[in-house]
DNA sequence: AATGAATGAGAGTTCATTCAT
DNA sequence: GATGAATGAACTCTCATTCAT
C-alpha cells in the first residue's frame, strides 16, 4: 500500500536516516536525564552533527520531545494488538500472555516505556490509551465468560495494569537493585494480579 | 536520649525553622519539575529569603536534593516500622496492612514517595533499602508458618513491592487518568499480590 | 522637595551609577546602529560588565530599549517647558525661541532625539507627544491674537514641527554633508517655518 | 542607445525577473524593519524562492542593501530631473511645483526615500547628491532673478530641503500620528519655506 | 541555475555559585 | 547571618554563508 512511497531519493533517505539518529539519541538522553536535563547540543553531540542541524529536522525542542513521546505510545498500541486479536482462545490465558508481552516490551524498549508512563511531561494529556483499552476489554469478556468475578470492570482492569506497571518500571528506574530471577519474577506478579481476579469455586 | 539537643537557642530555632522551610519548598518544586527543572532561586523565592541564603544551610543544589532523598528514606522507614513491630498476630494480615500503610503514606507524600522510588537520581545507590527488609522478612515468616507456599523469598517480596509501587506511582504520575474507586482498587492490587503467594490446599 | 530621597547608601549610588553607564551606553549605541543592531552583550562590553549584568537592572533588552524612549521624551518636554512659561512676552517671539530650542537641544542631546523622532519603535504608539501639545496652544494663542491668520491650527503646527524635525534631523542623520552656516541655516529655517503663517496686511 | 540590451533570451529575461522580484522583496522589509531586522531568509521566503537562490544574484546581504540605496538615489533623481527641465517659466513656482514633486514622490516610495534620506548605513557617504544639486541651481537662479533675496545659497537650498524632507520623513515614520489634511500640511510647509526666502518689497 | 543540508557564530536569557558588604 | 551584585557557563534558537547535489 505504501509502496510508491518507499521510493525514496538518495538525499531523502539519507535525511530519514539522520532524523532516526536524531530521535534515537534524544530518545536515549531524555529517558536517562528527563526533558530538562537533556540539551540541545548534548543531542547533537551524540548524533555527531551541529545543533543547529536539529532545528532542520524539528521546530524546536518541545516539539522533538513530543514526537517521542508520540511515537512511543503508537510502539505500545502495535505491540499490544498482536495477542488481543487472537479472538479465540482462553481469555485469561490471553490476558497472561498480554502481560507478559507489555512488561517484556516495556523492558526491551525502556526509554519508550518511560516516554509513555513515567516521564511527567509540561503537557499532561492522561486519557485511557489504546493499549489499557485493549485490555479492558479483554478483561469484561473474562468476566462476560464467567472466568472472573463480577466487579467493577474498571478496578480489575487497572489493578492489573498497577502490577504489570510496577514491576516494569521498578525493574527500569533501579536497575541496580538486587533483583530475584527477573522471568520468575515477571511471571509472579502477572499471576498473582490475575489469578487474584479469578472466580473462586 | 536526645534530650539535650532540645535546648536550642532562639537564633538556632529559627536557623533550624529556616531550613525547614527550604526543604519543603525545595521537595515540592523538584517532584513536580525534576532535579534541572528547578532552580535555586526558584526555591528561595517560594521561601521568601535569599537565594544567597540557601548556600548557608546546603553546599550546593545537588546536596539539598540528596538531603530530601535522605530524608524521604527515613520517613518510611519509621511509617513501616510501626505495623511491623507488632510481634504477634496473623503475618498475612499484617502484610497486608502493612501494604495498604505503603500505599496510603505514598500518596499522602506523593513527593517523598517521588524522591525515594521514582525520580531518577544522578548519583544512584539502590541497596535493599529498609522498607523492603522489613517487608521480606515478614514474607519470610508467612513461608516459615506455612501460610506462604514455599518459593524464592525475594521473588514473593518484590513481587509484592512490585504491586504496592505500581498502583501508588501509576496513582501519583497519572492523576487526571480516569481511575476506579480509589480504595477498592488499592484493595484490589494488594489482595491479589498477597493472595497469589498462599499456599493452596 | 526629594531631599529625603537623596540619601542613598553606597551600594545604592553605585547601583544607580552602573544603570546610568548602562542606559548612556545602550542609548549611544541604539542610535547608531538601531535595535536590531546593537546587542546587549556589546552593551556590556562598552560598559565594561558582564552581560548578565545587565539583567539585574533591566527585565529584558526590550524594557532597556523602551526605558531609553521614556526618558527621552522627559527630557524633551523637561526642556521645552521653559520658554513656553513664559506666559507673557510676544507669542511669536515665544516660538521662534521655542523652536531653536527645539533643534539645539536635538541637536545636543542627538541620541535621544533619534529615540523620540525618529527611531522605529517596534511597539508604536505615537500620540502627540507634550513637545507637540505645548508647542500647539502657542500656536492657538498666536491666532488668537491675531498675529497669525485663521487657519487650521493642526496644519500651522505640524507645520512648525516639519520645518523643526527636518532641520535636526538632516543634521544629525547626514553629519557628513557639506552644510552652510548651522545657526544661519537654522534661524532660516524656523523664520520662514514662522513667518509663512503670520497674518499679511 | 540601449537596444542591443533588449535583446535578451527568456533565460536572461527570468533571472533579471527574479533578481527584480528579490530587490522589491528587500526593500520593502529592509524599510520596515532595518538592516539588523531582516534576514536573508525572510527575502527568499517572500520572494518564493531558496534563500541559496538570494546569492546568485547577490554576494551577500550588504551588496543587496547597498544595490537598494543605490537605485533610491536614481529613482530620486529621474523624478526631480523633470520639473527643472522646463527651463522657461516662473522659477518661483518652478520651486513651489518641485518641493511638491519631491515630498509626493518620496510618500509613494517610502521605502526608497527611507533609502535615500533617513536610514543609517554602513558605510557612509553623504555627498551632495543630484536631487539637491538640481534644487540649488534653481534657487540660485530665482536669486539671479532677483525673486529672491540675496543671501547664501546653500542656506537657502537647504532650508527647503530641510523644510521638505521635515514633512516627508514625519508622516513617513510616524503614520499612526493624527496628522491635520495631508495636502494642506505639505501645501502650507513648501510655501512657508519659499515665501520665506522671497524679495520684500 | 537552483536547492536545501550543513555549519559556526552569535543572539537573548537564565543559572549555580561566589563574595564583598 | 544574610544580602544581592557579579560572573561565566550554558541554555534555546536564528543567522549569513557555503557547497554538494
Amino acid at each position: 500500500m505504501k509502496s510508491q512511497a518507499q521510493v525514496l531519493s538518495p538525499r531523502e533517505r539519507y535525511r530519514n536516516a539522520l532524523r532516526r539518529q536524531i530521535l534515537d539519541a534524544a530518545r536515549a538522553a531524555f529517558a536517562r536525564y528527563g526533558y530538562e536535563g537533556v540539551s540541545m547540543r548534548q543531542i547533537a553531540e551524540k548524533v555527531g552533527c551541529s545543533h543547529g542541524n536539529l532545528y532542520l529536522h524539528f521546530k524546536d525542542k518541545q516539539t522533538l520531545f513530543d514526537t517521542l513521546v508520540e511515537e512511543s505510545f503508537e510502539q505500545f498500541g502495535a505491540t499490544l494488538r498482536a495477542p488481543e486479536s487472537a479472538r479465540r482462545g482462553d481469555p485469561v490465558e490471553l490476558l497472561r500472555k498480554m502481560g507478559r508481552v507489555y512488561v517484556e516490551f516495556g523492558l526491551a524498549n525502556a526509554s519508550a516505556y518511560e516516554f509513555a508512563f513515567i516521564l511527567r511531561r509540561p503537557g499532561q494529556r492522561s486519557k485511557p490509551h489504546p493499549p489499557y483499552e485493549r485490555m479492558r476489554s479483554l478483561v469484561q469478556r473474562c468476566m462476560d465468560e464467567k472466568r472472573f468475578r463480577r466487579m467493577d470492570a474498571d478496578v480489575a482492569s487497572q489493578s492489573l495494569w498497577a502490577a504489570g506497571h510496577g514491576i516494569t518500571s521498578l525493574l527500569i528506574l533501579r536497575p541496580a537493585f538486587p533483583w530475584a530471577d527477573r522471568d520468575a519474577l515477571i511471571g509472579q506478579v502477572i499471576d498473582s494480579a490475575i489469578d487474584g481476579l479469578l472466580s473462586r469455586d
